[in-house]
DNA sequence: AAGTAGACCTTACGGAGTAAGGATGTCAAG
DNA sequence: CTTGACATCCTTACTCCGTAAGGTCTACTT
């Protein structure tokens, strides 16, 4: 018996709402008053709607968040015909970088996330393309996604690292799903298990391996 | 008059609350139940208390959590005779990684920290030292800390930031106080200011030359 | 004995996420 | 035209959160 549900037509109060616009209205919403301004009741209210009305859109807050992030990261533009791998990489990570600075919670936000969106997804066959059509190796590429680290984003570390704890079927059937879109993910996924080419990821040993490039690259900034 | 209030002689309950106590608490409790589990309700039940108790030892949640951060960067050994710069830096960002890793919340909320706590600080210190006194310029040192990244720790990033903005005087006096433990972190700091030897931090050339540096250790990579 | 200071407790407030269920509108089948 | 399924949105209510305000109790000083 409100005034404001009575006055309007029903659905059509204004435009109908969805999950993009929820999650564009989120994200407009942080970047203007940060991410820890969000809370469902207030989102709501940025919408002119009930805070519970939301959940029609969205599972619950993490889910809001995961589509955040997952739009976020479909704003950087992927170059259609790649020269080199070297200037790709480079053109990728700087755009990388410029679409988190235009959302400064992003990149805190990002390191929460624990499934990645198909924007995500996207987002790092890519890259692993461009360094398997650049000439490195499988292992080369695992090496390359931690040395690079957060560089290109950072939620690349734990994407593997779940792989190894699914059962054979559904692993299968996931990457058959993945495969057709995705072939550079599943490629590098299959490496990473017990059974796989590369064997299960030792972190350790990436660690060090990743350091010690550094370190030297280091040691060469020092003499220059 | 409740029975746990009077049954007992007061301030010797069991052993006195203090900040230590509080702290080391929280830590266990993160490294058990996870960060996200700590409330300060929990934590109070933890010792045997109520909430608002904790209040005495602690300004709020943002002081308890800072207080967690430092109390596990104050468990990063620190070698007393140093080698050379690069082993150093090895022995220590290792070190730094295992403390991390025995608690698994720390990664996580060492980046959302804002103000340095003095085990922060003495760190900070000792890897701006190492780098010094192996004979990288401010300059070098600056660029390093850009490209270790969160390799060492995290929180380097966003130190050096605010530096710019506090007056002259209290700066000065900051720098006076500061030099005498941390003379390292005052001569870094003093040179990134709009007056100082490197003028202010250009965000965007540093992650540039990070960049770079890092894809050339990957071509580096390729062809081994 | 009286006063002070500090540690701890009680109560209460506003805000968070969200479960459960109700109202209202759209639309297809009878 | 009626009916009923379905989606959308709202209402209410619950539990939990951080913490402000103020009370009580103990120990120590004077």
């Amino acid at each position: 018996m409100k005034i404001a549900a009575s006055g309007r037509t029903g659905a059509q109060r204004r435009t109908q709402l969805t999950r993009e616009r929820v999650v564009a209205a989120a994200i407009a919403f942080a970047d203007r008053d940060g991410i820890e301004a969000i809370s469902m009741r207030r989102l709501a209210q940025e919408l002119d709607v009930e805070a519970m009305s939301l959940y029609t859109h969205v599972r619950n807050k993490e889910d809001l968040l995961d589509g955040m992030v997952d739009a976020v990261v479909s704003e950087i533009p992927m170059s259609a015909d790649p020269p080199d791998w070297k200037t790709s990489l480079r053109v990728m990570a700087l755009a990388a970088r410029s679409v988190v600075l235009r959302h400064p919670w992003a990149a805190r936000t990002i390191e929460t996330r624990t499934a990645p969106g198909p924007a995500v997804l996207g987002y790092i066959n890519a890259v692993i393309g461009i360094l398997r059509e650049g000439g490195f190796s499988i292992g080369q590429v695992h090496h390359s996604l931690h040395i690079l680290g957060s560089r290109l984003l950072g939620f690349t570390q734990n994407l593997f690292d779940d792989s190894g704890d699914l059962d054979p079927e559904t692993a299968a059937s996931l990457a058959n799903q993945l495969g057709a879109t995705h072939p550079y993910i599943v490629e590098m996924a299959l490496a990473v298990t017990h059974t796989g080419a590369l064997g299960p990821c030792d972190d350790d040993v990436e660690f060090e391996l990743a350091l010690d490039l550094i370190l030297d690259a280091l040691d060469r900034l020092r003499s220059s």
